[in-house]
DNA sequence: CGGCCGATCCACT
DNA sequence: GTGGATCGGCCGA
């Protein structure tokens, strides 16, 4: 089933972000459904979080919709190429946010392989989180977009992965962040571990 | 304004 | 392991 605005709207982002893994990501544009498990994800905890682009409480105009009520797409450029998609968290006014940095691709192989110019379907081709974006049509242009409704969503299908099979550590590429550089708020779930899962790997909404 | 740089990826060595 | 691509956001002047 559909996540809801409550999952969303809840105030501790690292453990929304471990929750994220496993759950399956979606998106439908021009009436094409593509999507994947998540396997890894970061949790940037708003106005103290050194890693954040709201650290310090800076309101700009990229920033503003993590400020809204959670359950709202954060896509940015970065590095001038890439889109990075993030899950806005918690409610109005605080700026907390989940960046998702790998999928398993398991619906619409055939447009992700188009989109990502690959043709082969592994996990290569959306392995990262410039990858995401390009393997499920996302681009920067469509922050703000709800996740509620039916273009970008998140669902629960009940796949379970065993708590000890979800690993955490130091997020990515935020040296910069001084202390909160090496908070343990980046959570994988290695692919060799999922393949293992039975009867997941089927299956469009 | 001007300049620096990034929550990255890929090709190449 | 290294460097180039490529451009919006942010900050300081």
């Amino acid at each position: 089933m559909k996540l809801d605005k409550s999952f969303y709207r809840r105030e501790n982002v690292p453990a929304i972000a471990r929750e994220l893994i496993g759950k399956l990501l979606y998106t439908c544009f021009n009436g094409v459904v593509t999507g994947g498990i998540i396997t890894e994800s970061e949790a940037y905890e708003g106005i103290t979080d050194r890693a954040s682009h709201a650290y310090g409480d800076r309101r700009t105009a990229r920033t503003e919709v993590m400020y809204k009520a959670g359950g709202l797409a954060y896509i940015y450029l970065c590095y001038g190429m890439h889109s990075l998609f993030n899950v806005v968290t918690n409610k109005e006014g605080i700026p907390h946010a989940v960046l998702i940095r790998a999928i398993w691709p398991v619906g619409g192989i055939s447009t992700i392989q188009s989109r990502t110019g690959k043709q082969h379907s592994s996990y290569d081709l959306s392995n990262g989180p410039g990858k995401v974006s390009r393997a499920l049509g996302l681009h920067y242009s469509q922050t703000g977009t709800s996740l509620t409704g039916d273009e970008i969503w998140i669902e629960d299908r009940g796949l379970l992965i065993p708590p000890d099979d979800i690993e955490a550590g130091p997020r990515i590429g935020v040296d910069y962040a001084g202390e909160d550089a090496a908070l343990s708020y980046r959570f994988l779930v290695r692919p060799e571990r999922l393949k293992l899962l039975p009867g997941m790997v089927e299956g469009l909404p």
